[in-house]
DNA sequence: ATGAAAGCGCTAACAA
DNA sequence: TTGTTAGCGCTTTCAT
């Protein structure tokens, strides 16, 4: 097991100080063309290469991004977290992950934690955070930026789609399809998503006059998200929903898959389905749902630009809430009875 | 923006020398209780926390994993993340996120950029290795495992399923039901998964005087697997194959619903399908897939426990090459004549 | 353009 | 148990 080939051992092979192997690999740094050949030759040979970590602690800049995340199991986050991961690594930063589940302690803790790997950046993605460790990062002037949440906090950055749009269209295409007895299934009701989708939908139908005809909540879970499917639809037919919209699509297949297969129910003819996000599965033929897109590529872009310019220029920044259309996709679980 | 609260910082107002701040922080150095109240009460006070970075550079042990993966596409990984992420946090490592994709630039490279980072152990996901960069990080003393792929080399740790006997379960399972022609639609061919599914699959079907009636490539893409399925399926009936077992379900569900909504067969009585890896979507009710589970689980709790002897015990340590037991999943993509 | 020297914040001997 | 001291490997003035 050699040991790890350090900057002072190339400069000595290579005839030059220190300094110049480290300005040699500092891009920008004024080095001489003839210095620059012999130490990455040297360099090479010995296979050496900057350290990040002393590198981070010198010049406080780690280039290490912190990733908070809760649950990969809706596949709208691993999708995003991909894209994210290979954006930032294209302009030289990684990914640190942080799971903040139920095992790993509160989101607090898990903040501090990243905190202490001197990370340049918090991105969290489906968490809500307290404002104490919002001041907490500012204090320590690591720029956090909020992945598809929404705080009433104006002092923190984020990224989401347009939620009360998304939900209001659904309403549109709900009452367009001539249901009479509309059902909603809500999300966690922590969630800033679940709040603007609901608020929207009620919004959308109350200008049609109408009103939500039933409402369960699945907590973004796939298991509850069932159980509700038949609190809500397993009773007479009569007092049954003839459509719903469920708070994502990652519920709303389980919803489907009750209605199918243990109700017996046909979907959209006896019962409409409609979900949110676009996952990939919602384009699947067997589900063909009805939803709204979260452009996620689009939102990771989003994410990194702003958060990479405010770590690049921490003066001119002013944080930003960024909230992206998200475009109504027809497919198949709705009638569409006018198209 | 205030400053970073350092060590020093805390000794000063706590009227103790830096060293002793550093003892309160240290598992299981030896501080009395009244210095460690003391420090402790003055760190909170000022909002202390050690600094990782400079922890590690000075230990030589930064509490970092590097992780490289692929293709998060295929439900298996984000969930293999999710948990090797928790199960990591749990014995106080974190995870730094490395993706190996196309435009990443290749694996090796991706490796050097882990090791700058000094980490102390890698664990690479869906990805083959150079044995250069192999031995690269054996020489830097960093241990490496493989996640869900193999590799002949015996020096490097490894924990798979039994992809092998998976393969041959399920051409026991095809013929169990009386199938005549049985096709095969490959993964990635230079995946280690992919060869021993298809080569347990063949000797199953040999241990019965069968051979595969046809074969496709999908590559582990959704896209190309319905490209092949369309290749396979859509021709005349005395020559399409009556089962199938595509080398993954993530590919597996994209070729039901090419037969039943493109080309209205009926799944499983006129083509059989099974997949493997059991990801949460062969469980939903509408593709609900007969397929070979492979206990992400267990595989990410042997590999957690092995690559952490390794780094903690570098000296008694030995490469090992863990095989999971991979059981069959029997639901109703086959039609279970005998069951 | 280059070298010498001063640290970044911490841990780990070593003494006391 | 505690303080002193010496670095970990690097970037960054400051001279030259």
């Amino acid at each position: 097991m050699a040991e790890r080939v350090t900057s002072v051992q190339v400069a000595q092979k290579a005839g030059v100080s220190q300094a110049a192997v480290s300005r040699v690999f500092t891009p920008g740094a004024s080095v001489s063309e003839k210095t620059a050949l012999k130490v990455r030759k040297v360099a090479k040979e010995l296979g050496y290469r900057p350290n990040s970590l002393a590198r981070a602690m010198v010049s406080g800049k780690s280039r290490i991004i912190g990733l908070v995340v809760a649950y990969l199991d809706n596949y709208f986050y691993p999708d995003a977290v991909e894209r994210l991961s290979n954006k930032l690594q294209e302009r030289g930063y990684h990914v640190l992950v942080f799971m903040a589940s139920q095992t790993a302690g509160n989101i607090d803790d898990v903040m501090e934690e990243i905190l202490d790997y001197q990370v340049d950046g918090i991105v969290v993605a489906s968490v809500a955070m307290s404002s104490e460790i919002t001041k907490r990062c500012q204090s320590a002037g690591v720029p956090v930026i909020l992945f598809n949440r929404d705080q009433d906090d104006i002092a923190i950055s984020s990224v989401t789609s347009d939620n009360y749009s998304g939900g209001r269209a659904l309403a549109d295409v709900l009452v367009a399809d001539e249901h009479e007895k509309i059902a909603y299934i809500a999300g966690w009701e922590g969630a800033s998503t679940q709040r603007d989708r609901e608020l929207g939908f009620r919004d959308g139908l109350s200008a049609h006059n109408r009103t939500v005809f039933a409402r369960g909540v699945g907590n973004f879970r796939s298991d509850q998200a069932k159980d509700t499917a038949r609190v809500l639809f397993d009773v007479a037919p009569n007092k049954r929903p003839d459509a719903v919209f469920v708070a994502n699509d990652h519920m709303a297949f389980m919803v489907m898959d009750v209605l199918r297969f243990e109700l017996g129910l046909s979907v959209p003819n006896d019962v409409a389905v409609v979900g949110f996000d676009d996952v990939p599965p919602a384009a699947w033929l067997s589900y063909n749902l009805t939803t709204v897109r979260q452009r996620a590529n689009v939102m990771v872009q989003k994410t990194v630009d702003t958060l990479l310019s405010q770590i690049e220029n921490p003066s001119t920044f002013c944080p930003t809430q960024i909230k992206l259309d998200s475009p109504l996709i027809i497919r198949g679980t709705t009638r569409n009875l006018n198209r």
